[in-house]
RNA sequence: GUGGGUAUAGCUCAGCUUGGUUAGAGCGCCAGGUUGUGGCCCUGGAGGUCACGGGUUCGAGUCCCGUUACUCACCCCA
């Protein structure tokens, strides 16, 4: 029998311990922003029918074309593992008819998203999200609080060098007005153009914008940009998002070359950009979708959302040395001579874990020096020792690690000398 | 899908150019350095089909070819 060792499947990671609290911090520091800003948690499937991200996300758009993990049931059903979360929350508001809660309806998930793509640092095919989408009214404050709710969360993280991209892509009234004088220019400039952008003319010309190609980007600096296009709506809209924003001093720079990968999106798109952590710099993604939720069956209802990709945090948070609490090593940590003295530790061990404090036991067979020493690599505050002399007389021996200093106390003395001497 | 890079101990890597007896280091792990005690230091031990498969050669970790995996990048995104 061939010996195969498993390893994880492309594009997958495991979150080793010492990760972990990076993970916690910044999961500790999502709460605490949701909270702030009143957004509630919304946890949908991980995933769901295939036809609802086809029609939600778009089927021009990358994730759908060639990026997600669809299979096929033992009911014969088309199943596809969530790319993103938007389209799975409105589902959820759908049907649970939350258009009767008051608006607007904010909710907030997190968890893992999956997309079939080829990894590299920053990109992975389960990664995980942090998602917050405002259901139901249209006022620019929503946008603002939107941005504002991913500005707090960064900030609050202690991030520097993080750039807010910030543009508006208009509504079903201006954008086809705009693209036709897009696409008129671009006619001009065809020779020009790389073999990607030739096709983008006809299938999907606001892509035209955010075309790398070098050869390109001479076209794209001539081209108009589509704020100066917008309906007065959509106008008005964008004015007052940006009179918020400065406001309030955030900081953002206009770029009407951000279209955004999605098809749902109207008016406002912004993207948060990082230095640092790979090519991979986009921390966070969202924008408005007045059309998403009539899409998907509903009634027509404005709303506006963001992603952030928490891979993309902790890398952040690991590049830029940004401080997380440790994991507390043990309070009391119990060195046995023997059998007879490991029964006596796990009776005080149990009393201790009933007040909530932590210990270990030392396991059979190591001599007290080797207990110390894994005591002190676990960075316990306390060490007891357990002998002969002390199962004789119900004491125990316990060591202050960091001072050095040991006496002997009575067993029933333990809780109440951890209690005065802290943990 | 398309390119580049890399594969030797749990981890980080030497060794390859100039093929040659039992393949190394640091860290980590385990155990010791007499009488029941950590951190520093010293000693020892466990742990490797040198990614896999072919080829050249008396002899391949080392040279050649292929495969696979990982990785970075393109497209696009978080």
């Amino acid at each position: 029998m061939a010996k195969t060792a498993f390893q994880l499947p492309k594009g997958t990671r495991d979150i080793l311990p010492e990760e972990q609290p990076y993970w916690a911090h910044l999961n500790a520091v999502i709460r605490e922003i949701t909270d702030v800003y009143q957004y509630a948690r919304l946890d949908v499937p991980v995933f769901e029918e295939t036809a609802l991200f086809q029609r939600g996300v778009g089927e021009a758009t990358d994730i759908v074309e060639k990026e997600m993990y669809t299979f096929t049931d033992k009911g014969q059903n088309s199943i596809t593992l969530r790319p993103e979360f938007t389209a799975g929350v409105i589902r959820s508001y759908i049907q649970n008819g939350m258009s009767s809660l008051p608006t607007p309806v904010k909710v907030w998930s997190t968890g893992p998203v999956f997309r079939y793509e080829r990894p590299q640092s920053g990109r992975f095919r389960q990664f995980h999200q942090f998602n917050a989408e405002a259901i139901g009214d249209k006022d620019p404050v929503l946008d603002f609080e939107i941005m504002d709710m991913a500005f707090r969360l960064y900030q609050r993280l202690g991030f520097q060098k993080l750039s807010f991209q910030l543009n508006s892509i208009g509504c079903p009234e201006c954008r086809p007005v705009y693209l036709g004088r897009l696409v008129d220019y671009y006619r001009g400039h065809t020779a020009q153009l790389c073999e990607d952008c030739k096709k983008r003319l006809d299938k999907n010309p606001l892509r035209l914008l955010d075309c790398k190609q070098d050869m390109c980007q001479p076209v794209i600096a001539g081209a108009p940009p589509i704020v100066q296009h917008l309906c007065d709506e959509c106008n008005r809209h964008f004015k007052a998002l940006c009179l918020y924003l400065d406001s309030l001093n955030r900081p953002y720079t206009l770029n009407h070359r951000l279209v955004r990968g999605l098809d749902y999106y109207t008016k406002t798109v912004f993207e948060v950009w990082a230095e640092g952590i790979g090519s991979q710099n986009a921390v966070c993604g969202g924008g408005r979708y007045d059309g998403l939720i009539e899409l998907l069956g509903g009634q027509p209802t404005p709303s506006v959302g963001f992603a952030a990709g928490l891979e993309r945090i902790v890398m952040m948070m690991q590049q830029q040395q940004i401080p997380v609490p440790g994991l507390p090593g043990p309070v009391i940590y119990f060195a046995c001579q023997h059998q007879e003295a490991q029964k006596q530790a796990l009776i005080y061990l149990s009393g201790l874990r009933d007040s909530g404090i932590a210990g270990l036991v030392g396991l059979g067979g190591r001599s007290f020096k080797a207990q110390f020493r894994e005591a002190n690599r676990r960075q316990a505050r306390y060490v007891v020792t357990l002998g002969d002399t002390e199962l004789g007389s119900s004491s125990v021996l316990i060591k202050h690690m960091e001072t050095g200093d040991q006496e002997t106390i009575q067993g029933d003395q333990l809780i109440r000398y951890i209690t005065e001497h802290g943990r």
